[in-house]
DNA sequence: TTAATTGCAAACACTTTGCACGCTA
DNA sequence: TAGCGTGCAAAGTGTTTGCAATTAA
């Protein structure tokens, strides 16, 4: 996989660091979008010893090779990286755990037509993230709520 | 409609101070959201000299009270705030004037469904925003591109 | 009167930048 | 070796906070 990776970045004439390619491997691996922080946090916990400005730098070096995609969430206030697998994809977003799971399906594409229609818009792109609990946390969620149900009544 | 502010604001349980009543009539006018800043900018503009700080703190009240939602859109750095209708909404944003315009109208509800059958979440709310150009920039950008397309041929 | 609201300045979190040095192609 | 990549410190931007003074109910 490292050498997958190493051809990508050349394919995109960007010169092969070790910083650079564990920055994307980790975005690979984890499949989850990660921010500048935590990605650096890891790094560090590897034993590769890289500065904070440095991750910055290349997330938006593989930004602009589109080899990554930035992004954030509702109330979230830092940005989030993701790698970009070209497919157009969404987000389903864990209020519990927080943890991010992406959608490759989208159910869009007549609602679009539609809309530019009424609209009279040149429509280009969009953007959708759906919010709840997961299969683990939904449990929680559903406990919590119960204990303050009881909580209130006393 | 200043006085039916003043209600709205006093069903909440909210002092109804001078500041609190432009900035909710701001953004009710402009039916459009906007950053702290430029209501900042709006109020001062029209005498009104407000602190950056009481308009954070009061769109944060207004949010509190669910008068006013916040949020904010791909690629922006600053937080917006919109008039809260109570009605579920999503923006179609012109990425060549910025302006932001809400749609009522949402396509997702049996998509929801579907989702939440197929990964076992249990889904509380989802965002979408469309970006696109409007009818006035679309030409603009068509306009763009053909002047693009003539530079690169030379 | 008294509790909420405000202005001001200072702190904060996240991100970007300038510069000197180091490393890849 | 030429130019891109990096670390470090400092600056930038958007937002929040502590405190004393002010104001609405």
């Amino acid at each position: 996989m490292e050498s997958d990776l190493k051809a990508l970045m050349q394919n995109s004439g960007l010169k092969n660091t070790k910083h650079r390619l564990k920055i994307l491997e980790l975005l690979v691996r984890n499949d989850q979008p990660a921010s500048a922080e935590q990605l650096y946090c890891e790094l560090r916990a590897k034993d590769i010893p890289v500065n904070l400005s440095t991750v910055y730098r290349t997330l938006e070096t593989l930004c602009e090779k589109e080899l990554v995609t930035k992004m954030s969430i509702e109330g979230g206030s830092k940005a989030l990286y993701e790698f970009n697998s070209t497919l157009h994809r969404h987000h389903l977003i864990c209020l519990g755990c927080k943890k991010i799971r992406s959608i490759d399906c989208c159910p869009l594409g007549d609602y679009e037509n539609t809309l530019a229609k009424s609209t009279d818009f040149a429509i280009i792109s969009h953007k959708l993230d759906i919010y709840g609990y997961c299969s683990i946390c939904k449990n929680e969620h559903i406990k919590d709520r119960h204990i303050l149900t009881l909580k209130n009544k006393t």
